[in-house]
DNA sequence: CTCAAAACCGAACAGCGTTAGGTAAGCGAG
DNA sequence: CTCGCTTACCTAACGCTGTTCGGTTTTGAG
């Protein structure tokens, strides 16, 4: 019989497989041995089950990381995490990135990350700002990651653009670019927001280590 | 008469308008007094006309900002026209997000970013993943400023999540956050690639004047 | 065993992007 | 002026989509 869980499941493994674009609910329902109106009785729409499918995979999304008290290790644990959830199903980017909407994993996500950075001693404005900012990075490096920018055609470049002579290099390496290109960014965020703590009066590297 | 130029106006308008799900061929048609078909004599298919649209508007992204030599004030310039050319447009965001494929706009940019941090005195290696991290922030910002992360509805989220408990507020002030969160997350980044750039040998803040 | 609730199916609706084939209008060559 | 060609446009249709309706079958509790 069908379950909640099994259709999730499968329309996971068809996206993964055949991308976002090729996962109709005949063709989901095909590979339950269903027809596509039964599904509507586990699912109100189509776009309740993506939610859900998205929700499940930002429940793997680490927030723990603020426990210790240090906001840079909790974001840094929260931003690594994040990226690598969106990573696992690169063809589902654009459903997560399209908006949090009223996503119960999401806000419980949000609301840990907002408590930790004030815990660590962010006023409130920043907490929220900084909270959007790492969200921008991690969401932005997945799409442009798996929406696979550059060409491998070599000949499109070719000639035209001298400063991107290499640019169908970029297709092989891409993945390593990737990585290293988030990794960059992020790095570099944090150590501006390091200087921006610091101008807030606090010892520079200094952590709340509980109340005050 | 029916033009290229004006199909593409009307089409863009009905996005702005009624939104990107909203816009169909048929649709489109009827805006221009028009059969549905007659659209193909012009465009061969929908994501052509969108790729196109797309297109125009990247157009409006300013990299002059490198012809000083000044990388950071390169980068700034390009960060915030790119993203104001996102942000004229929102309902268009995931389609130039979902990658530039060979949009010739894109890459003729993506060559002078690439070559005015090179002839500022980054590395190619490291103008790439700046250029790449660059963009990451300014789609990322994008999308989250635009598919309206967070709900107005008050009851979603009261005595939920006890750090958001001013959540509806932030859809009030969405468009103030999100502009100071992508100015946060700039200067932060742009500071922290200063540290790298002097860790490069590089006197901090020194720029290459010419070339060398 | 009974009976209500839940799950499933077949058929259909309205809409989608796109194509085939036909008509009508514009236009340069003779 | 007319021929013939090109281009723009139209009607009709194909196969697909998400979703709904009404009826049948399955399931599980009392």
């Amino acid at each position: 019989m069908l379950s909640v869980r099994g259709i999730r499941t499968a329309a996971l493994r068809l996206i993964d497989r055949d991308g976002l674009e090729n996962l109709s609910m005949r063709r989901l329902a095909q590979e339950l041995d269903v027809q596509a109106a039964s599904l509507y009785s586990h699912y109100r729409t189509k776009e309740d089950l993506l939610a859900d499918i998205a929700n499940e995979i930002m429940a793997e999304v680490d927030v723990s990381g603020f426990e210790s008290g240090d906001w840079r290790h909790g974001l840094t644990v929260w931003a690594r995490s994040y990226r690598a959830a969106l990573a696992a199903h690169p063809n589902l980017v654009p459903v997560i990135a399209a908006g949090p909407g009223r996503r119960e994993a999401a806000l419980r996500r949000a609301d840990a990350v907002h408590g930790g950075l004030v815990a660590a001693g962010w006023p409130a404005r920043h907490a929220t700002m900084i909270g959007a900012s790492t969200k921008y990075l991690v969401v932005g490096a997945a799409i442009n990651s798996f929406a696979r920018g550059f060409d491998a055609d070599v000949q499109v470049y070719r000639d035209r653009y001298p400063n991107l002579s290499q640019a169908h290099r970029l297709s092989e390496h891409a993945a390593e670019i990737d990585n290293d290109s988030f990794e960059l960014a992020l790095s570099a965020f944090l150590d501006g927001l390091d200087r921006t703590f610091a101008a807030l009066g606090h010892e520079p590297g200094a952590q709340h280590a509980g109340g005050d």
